[in-house]
DNA sequence: AACGTTCACGGGAACGTTCCCATCGTGTGT
DNA sequence: ACACACGATGGGAACGTTCCCGTGAACGTT
């Protein structure tokens, strides 16, 4: 009844098989040498194969000092929009054989330590952030331990990074809702060490600059991207006088706080308030109300992170990747009451 | 301008430093063994601090083979209850000095084998699944290749497992309506592949039973986790003649999924119709009609799951652990109408 | 035919740790 | 004073892989 603990097959049981030494065998293997087709690379694959021999990952990162797998720090996994991106990064390594393990700060910067640490125990060949903000830099610590990092969905303007056109999702968001006959927009912004609030709150200017509507400083109004305090400011924003006639959220769990407190305050969506999120996720297109929002591809996003990770790590010079949104329009949004 | 790619200190530095062999560093920061007063251990683990030695967990598990790492799979990490869960079991690693990785499936078989052999690629020291079945036997597969493994919020009767109790949740979750006078209570059940749905279709049955109610076959509508699946059967179930006053759905994304349905039929929550979820994911407490629902205590499962993995990996007996729910009446369930 | 060049292949050291085993010094009991 | 046991310590092999380097065969050139 005991179990046999039969030892997986190592590179020497396939060399011993094959009639070849273990070099040849980890040369066959090599995946980063040019494939041989010579009868020999053929048969140690074959025997390779039929043992079910697979490398050891530890002694192989062991000898050649990198591990093939990358570090995603991530405030929380229960965010979804941090859950879909960490997803698509995983995706992207395995693509390219690579793998991915994630850590969550839980927005405390002695537990991001920790995670950073965490990771780097694990030797991970590089490491990307979700966190940064402008006003710090976890980022030239790491840069000096030699450790390459990328960061995605926001950017610092230094690191390479990945994001999406947060400004031009901003304007795509407020657009629509000028274009359906709004003036008294409100933006429930996001908080100012975010570049990726930043620039949907330019976006927004730059619309309603447009639209002639130059002066919106007493429209603008920061929150922290939590449903609760966009439910707090909304509350407030939604029982002052000058009332608007519609709302960009700068992210949907934003949003679904906006529309908690206009229900709270007896007020219809969209007969009485417009509401526009920001990242489609997928709860979103569920609601009750389904909500208007922006759609982010956020694989192209973890596509384009673990491609600047490899640069990175290549000592290439920085570069910024922005991919475009898309504007979802759904029923949270319509013409302002007449 | 090039960067020093400064290595780490081994344990070779350390021994030096601190004038001793190699084993005896070894041995002093072996976790394992009962840790050492005498001066040359003080001295060791100065030495280690000063010069931030740490292990190198690679050559580590190479000659230990273990990685105090453990896999954990996934159906999709957007799903915020498998988020939540696996957010737990990693903290209840890193308390015990234990990594945590995942894989997701998509929900697909392919993929659930490629994950499999993704983490078993890392060397995990254990698995733990959340996407048992009751009717198939990935399981047995693990087990013969010796792979421990335990379930996590669904259980298949033989296997090592943690859940919530989930008859005890669906039995509160159905009292609570009865008691608030109803009668007519459809339930949107799970698929009876999944031993969680089936509990909570059980708790359902006691409760309706206890109140009387012995007949309710056709109240109970299958449906398949999902918002959509709950939208669709909710749509059906609240368009026939004998429309039910309350709606038990098998978790809080069907309910979502109900109460979208409700509001396309022009149907008001609760006055017309009372519904309660499952789990209370984040969100839940935040919809524009807060959502009554059962709470999980996941950090209990996903401590039970790490410990049961130990007891697995030492070849103890499988144990069930089951956790207490407790019910959370919110905005979304209340008397039914007159 | 003698030479250099290229190439496939194998032996063995190395990566950083753990762990078996031998050694040595100390203390105990006679 | 002697034999013995015991605990602390260090040397060295081992984990499974990679990679440097040496060897010899095959080939092309003069």
């Amino acid at each position: 009844m005991t179990e046999t603990p039969v030892r997986p097959p190592t590179i020497l049981d396939v060399a011993r098989e094959a009639g070849v030494s273990k070099s040849t065998v980890s040369r066959v293997l090599d995946e980063r040498l040019p494939p041989s087709n010579s009868a020999t690379a053929q048969r140690v694959r074959d025997v390779a194969r039929r043992l079910g021999y697979r490398r050891d990952r530890f002694a192989s990162a062991l000898r050649r000092q990198q591990t093939r797998t990358i570090g995603v720090l991530v405030p929380r996994l229960t965010d979804t929009v941090m859950a879909m991106t960490f997803e698509q990064v995983a995706a992207a390594c395995a693509r390219r054989g690579q793998f991915a393990i994630v850590a969550t700060t839980d927005d405390d910067p002695a537990a991001e330590q920790e995670a950073v640490e965490q990771l780097l125990d694990q030797r991970v060949d590089g490491l990307v952030l979700t966190t940064a903000r402008l006003d710090d830099d976890v980022t030239v610590g790491l840069r000096e331990r030699g450790v390459p990092v990328v960061l995605a969905l926001r950017s610092d303007g230094v690191t390479p990074s990945a994001t999406g056109d947060d400004e031009l999702g901003g304007y795509l968001a407020t657009r629509h809702l000028l274009d359906l006959g709004h003036r008294r927009i409100a933006l429930v912004a996001g908080p100012s060490y975010a570049s990726s609030a930043v620039g949907r709150q330019a976006g927004f200017r730059r619309a309603m600059a447009e639209a002639g509507l130059a002066d919106v400083d007493d429209l603008v109004h920061e929150s922290a991207f939590s449903m609760e305090s966009g439910e707090d400011v909304a509350q407030r924003v939604l029982s002052s006088a000058e009332r608007p006639t519609a709302i960009f959220a700068v992210n949907d769990n934003t949003a679904i706080g906006v529309l908690a407190a206009a229900q709270s305050l007896g007020l219809s969506v969209p007969d009485d308030l417009s509401v526009v999120g920001y990242n489609d996720v997928p709860v979103s297109a569920r609601l009750p109300r389904p909500l208007s929002t922006v759609r982010v591809p956020f694989d192209q996003v973890a596509a384009a992170i673990v491609d600047l990770l490899e640069e990175a790590r290549a000592g290439a010079p920085a570069r910024h990747v922005q991919v475009a949104p898309t504007l979802i329009p759904r029923s949270t949004s319509a013409r302002p009451p007449a």
